[in-house]
RNA sequence: GGUCCCGUAGUUCAAUUGGAUAGAAUAUCAGAUUCCGGUUCUGAGGGUUGGGGGUUCGAGUCCCUCCGGGAUCACCA
């Protein structure tokens, strides 16, 4: 069977709390039983803190985990030794528990992963609007639902990846209007442009004529908030979403037509950035649905309807303002259709638990839309999360787009893969490779540093995105860790051409050394890593992990010949311990959605 | 103004969710190394965790208060 790090501390928490009951005659909560790695500077591999015991003990710390450790030892086999400091209990494992474990690892295809109860996850990510390109805010956005996803059904959990595309509204009718007027009939084909981009200029385009009109009409003396209202573009946008709305046949001809190019372009990007989903809704099929939910809330006294007719929520009692879900002409504004797009994806799915991967500028959104959705009595609101991560700023500061400063999505991707080039091709580490094959390996690299870099961040902060830090080939990059699986994959093919065979398991009476012991146990935390990742939204947590344990690895390497040791059962524990390190990468870099490259 | 989030080495991020002397990377400095001032290795310095108070065996983490930064508060999406 096969035996865990886990199953390990479940023991020896079980065992603590026996050795307090027999001899202090009571015990706390298995909660108040704390186990942590024990530090470098102290000996021991795993530390139990005793302070939850003095009340039960009546004596000083020390006593009590001296107590308590002699009970252990005299009862786990598992524990060879053990010594207390200021109320810290260090104890000793006997090494040939990580033999034993590392065999485990060696042939467990699965890693040690552990499996939660099942849930059916629903996540959402991405949720583009048409009119503009994607930019690196998206890239953050989609990095983590996708990750997210994975690490999801590496627990256990059925997950279905949603996208919703932005594809009506005002906005939309601005980039037709401005393409209507100013494109000559412009299109992907005829200009060589990307979709997405193409559609973008002309919502520039026409923010910029828009603007130029305002101005006038302030410089006639009109006051701006009146000129912004009355600009005659924008009346005639206005325009274009009645005719939209009423299903004018020629304005649905052009908004399919750019819908596609728009559509065709976001595909392109996500495919470079390997992100998919299950199912993609569009907004232009969806708005409508939620209509339907505010009057069933009118019905059930949950919203009241205001004299012009419009229909409000009062959530002033929960600390939050009135709100209107359905303007006074009948029509919804954006929480109408998030109320109707939650319950259609419930009928989708049947979930348990719905994330919403959206940026913390929602936050109130997303609590109003909670709060609703409870009021309103469903109990799948209970599932519902806001999975809020932070703005990525630029060294320079903020983006914005007003000032160009916007970092686009498909720039930023070209821009990491010529860098890798650049660096790999200075470090002369391409030498005797076709082109195709170079070409591959630096968008694996180029990527994978831009994921590695966006992913180690926690995903609730704030954070600074640096170009020029992320690609290095060192430090904590993912570059660098890909570099270390490349190495191991190398050693690999290494012993085969000298015909050492890569073991199935390592003789039982093996002791490894402390070092050794020490990356083992390295090794058994991933599980954990993942199903704190899992329990936590926060695939930053694997990156942290996988990097310590690269950094592990690699202090090992150097200190400790692996095909180069004579002796050859020590020999076969460093191969298995580098085959199984190879494992976790491979796995904690799957997770993260970053792929390896064959050789660096 | 109301509500919410954030503040950790010069910089970018960690800190096992309340645990031991707050750690990495990067930058800087000092040695070593070579064809080189850019590579690699070794080492060092760098912190009152924004300030103050409180809770307790123990606080970067929890509570209060002030300071600073951000988001949001549309019949926009």
């Amino acid at each position: 069977m096969h035996e865990n790090n886990l199953a390990l501390e479940e023991k020896i928490t079980g065992m603590i709390l026996e050795a307090s009951g027999s001899l202090y005659g009571n015990a706390p909560d298995a909660d108040q039983v704390q186990l942590q790695q024990t530090r470098r500077e102290f000996e021991g591999d795993i530390t139990a803190v005793v302070f939850p015991f003095i009340r039960y003990s009546k004596k000083t710390p020390e006593q009590t985990g001296n107590d308590i450790g002699r009970y252990l030892v005299d009862h786990m086999p598992e524990i060879k030794s053990f010594n207390t400091i200021k109320g810290f209990l260090n104890l000793k494992i006997d090494p040939l528990y990580w033999t034993r474990y590392l065999n485990s690892l060696l042939n467990d295809p699965s890693f040690g992963l552990v499996k939660a109860d099942p849930k059916v996850y629903v996540v959402e990510y991405s949720s583009p609007n048409t009119n503009k390109p994607l930019h690196l805010g998206h890239i953050r956005n989609n990095l983590i639902g996708f990750s997210l996803s994975r690490i999801l059904e590496a627990t256990g959990h059925k997950v279905h990846r949603v996208n919703i595309v932005n594809d009506r509204g005002i906005h939309i009718c601005k980039s037709m209007l401005a393409w209507m007027k100013w494109g000559n009939g412009a299109t992907p084909g005829t200009t060589g442009k990307k979709g997405d981009h193409l559609v973008g200029d002309y919502y520039v385009l026409f923010e910029q004529e828009y603007r130029k009109e305002a101005d006038r009409l302030v410089q006639q003396g009109m006051d701006p908030d009146e000129a912004r209202r009355s600009a005659p573009l924008i009346e005639e946008a206005q325009e274009l979403l009645r005719r939209w709305e009423a299903h004018d046949s020629d304005t649905w001809k052009t908004w399919q037509m750019m819908n596609q190019w728009v559509d065709e372009g976001f595909n392109e990007t996500y495919r470079a950035l390997g992100v998919s989903f299950d199912k993609i809704y569009y907004e232009s099929e969806t708005y409508t649905h939620g209509k339907a939910i505010v009057m069933e809330g009118l019905d059930k006294g949950v919203f009241a309807r205001h004299d012009d007719g419009s229909v409000w929520v009062d959530l002033t009692a929960e600390g939050l303002d009135e709100k209107v879900l359905l303007r006074s002409d009948g029509t919804s504004v954006y929480i109408t259709q998030d109320l109707g797009t939650a319950h259609l994806r419930y009928e989708d799915f049947h979930f348990d638990r719905h994330v919403y991967v959206v940026g913390n500028e929602q936050n109130y959104h997303f609590q109003v839309l909670f709060k609703v959705l409870a009021r309103m009595g469903f109990p799948w609101a209970q599932g519902l999360y806001h999975l809020s991560y932070g703005m990525v700023e630029l060294p320079e500061g903020k983006m914005k787009s007003r000032e160009g400063t916007v970092v686009d999505a498909d720039d930023l991707i070209s821009e990491m893969i010529d860098t890798a080039t650049g660096m790999s091709k200075e470090l002369g580490k391409l030498d005797g490779l076709e082109t195709s094959e170079i070409e591959r390996i630096m968008r694996i690299i180029g990527l994978g540093a831009l994921k590695y870099f966006i992913l180690k961040v926690d995903p609730r902060k704030n954070m600074t995105f640096d170009p020029k830090e992320s690609i290095d080939f060192n430090g904590n990059t993912g570059p660098f860790i890909q570099y270390t699986y490349a190495r191991i994959q190398s050693l690999l093919r290494n012993a085969a051409e000298r015909k050492i065979p890569v073991p199935h398991g390592v003789p039982g009476h093996v002791i490894p050394n402390s070092k050794e012991q020490s990356l083992i146990r390295r090794l058994s935390m991933y599980a954990t890593a993942v199903s704190e990742a899992a329990e936590e939204y926060n695939p930053a947590l694997i990156a942290n992990y996988v990097y310590e344990l690269v950094k592990e690895y690699n202090q090992f390497y150097h200190d400790f010949p692996v095909l180069g040791e004579p002796d050859p059962a020590t020999r076969e524990l460093r191969i298995a311990l580098s085959v199984c390190t190879g494992k976790v990468i491979r796995s904690a870099m799957y997770l993260l959605g970053i792929e390896l490259p064959p050789r660096m």
